[in-house]
DNA sequence: TAATCATGTTAACAGTGTCAACATAGGATG
DNA sequence: CATCCTATGTTGACACTGTTAACATGATTA
């Protein structure tokens, strides 16, 4: 019996990602995580000054993880530009989807991310990813019309998963405009972000 | 002094509207507004089965404030159909970013939408102010390609908001590729709309 | 008038984040 | 090797939370 953990930062960390994803960031509790990390429930603060900064930790390896798809499906060398682009747009909204309570986390404002830099860098790295396609894709164009279509692409996205997570906006019993549009658009994300590209 | 207040619920709800927004959703209490309205700690239980439930009365009525706003910018007849919605447009962002925290509150996993019925309702009726001007915009448009062109402008906006609200996107020391993109579109929501209009 | 029912109260429970005070292990320093 | 320092752990406590049970009161209605 090792008065000492080893390794109990990270350990930390891990439970806390697979807990908020699991139960969501407002469900999680230091003590439930120290308890499973077999340790008393004030050895957290050992690690992170408050539990804003340890979902600070879990939401910077969400972004991270999303950096990490959205170059991974950047880098289907086979496929064309504007292919990859749109192999980019559904993985994050895969993403968003399946990582729902990591994913909201992310955008939540528990974690004050001006208080966390690493955080900020995180969220700038997956953001980059865009940038590069969208370069690629639209050759010598300027830097100003770029950075509009990053914009406007990022928040496309973004915005698509709040609303296709709202599944009241697509139970096809209820017959609102809104709702057979998200039918739509669900079934066939990449048709939906092809006609977003022809500006 | 009399026993029964009266007008509880009503004053609860909109004690929690303004500490809603005053202190964001997770920081508001049911005790603390109990306190402010001279009443006994448990006394809203009287009224709502859960602190989810007042939430949900609280976002219910973001979502009607948003559906008015989006009306009245809908409702300026001097304007030409594109302006009205590039007023709407501008309306909605406005909402998302000086209601902070109401908006957070809207859009936040807190509160189980599909559990209450009105909160549905009224979430749907702002959307469909939007319908209405997309529709006039687009004469003849076919329902389908009308209920897209409702998602991805809808979509669009919501992420925006998104975006304009991470301050650290749009802080001029740092010389991201994003932070730029953000100050471009901040300056002039409107032209950056006019640009997701073209297609 | 009497009974019912909505609406209030008090007391209590289990759980939370967080802090102060103390304990221990392991590495650095003499 | 002995000693001290520091990182990392523990225990105990505080104030606060949502929520329930049991009881009190006042208004409506039979």
């Amino acid at each position: 019996m090792k008065y000492h953990h080893g390794n109990l930062k990270e350990e930390l960390i891990l439970s806390a990602c697979i807990i908020c994803e699991a139960d969501g960031h407002d469900r999680m509790s230091l003590r439930s995580i120290a308890k499973e990390a077999k340790v008393s429930q004030t050895a957290p603060y050992r690690h992170f000054k408050t539990k804003e900064s340890l979902l600070a930790e879990v939401s910077t390896r969400g972004f991270i993880e999303l950096k990490e798809i959205l170059h991974n499906a950047n880098a289907k060398k086979t496929l064309s530009t504007k292919d990859r682009f749109l192999e980019m747009g559904q993985a994050y909204i895969d993403f968003g989807l399946s990582k729902r309570n990591t994913y909201d986390l992310m955008h939540s404002s528990v974690v004050d991310k001006t208080q966390f830099p690493e955080l900020l860098d995180s969220a700038a790295g997956a953001f980059e990813e865009l940038v590069y396609v969208l370069a690629e894709l639209n050759p010598g164009i300027s830097q100003k019309d770029l950075d509009i279509r990053c914009i406007h692409h990022w928040a496309l996205v973004h915005g698509l998963v709040g609303l296709l997570r709202n599944e009241n906006l697509d139970s096809s019993d209820i017959d609102t405009p809104a709702g057979n549009a998200m039918g739509l658009v669900r079934s066939d994300i990449k048709s939906f972000l092809v006609s977003t590209l022809e500006v």
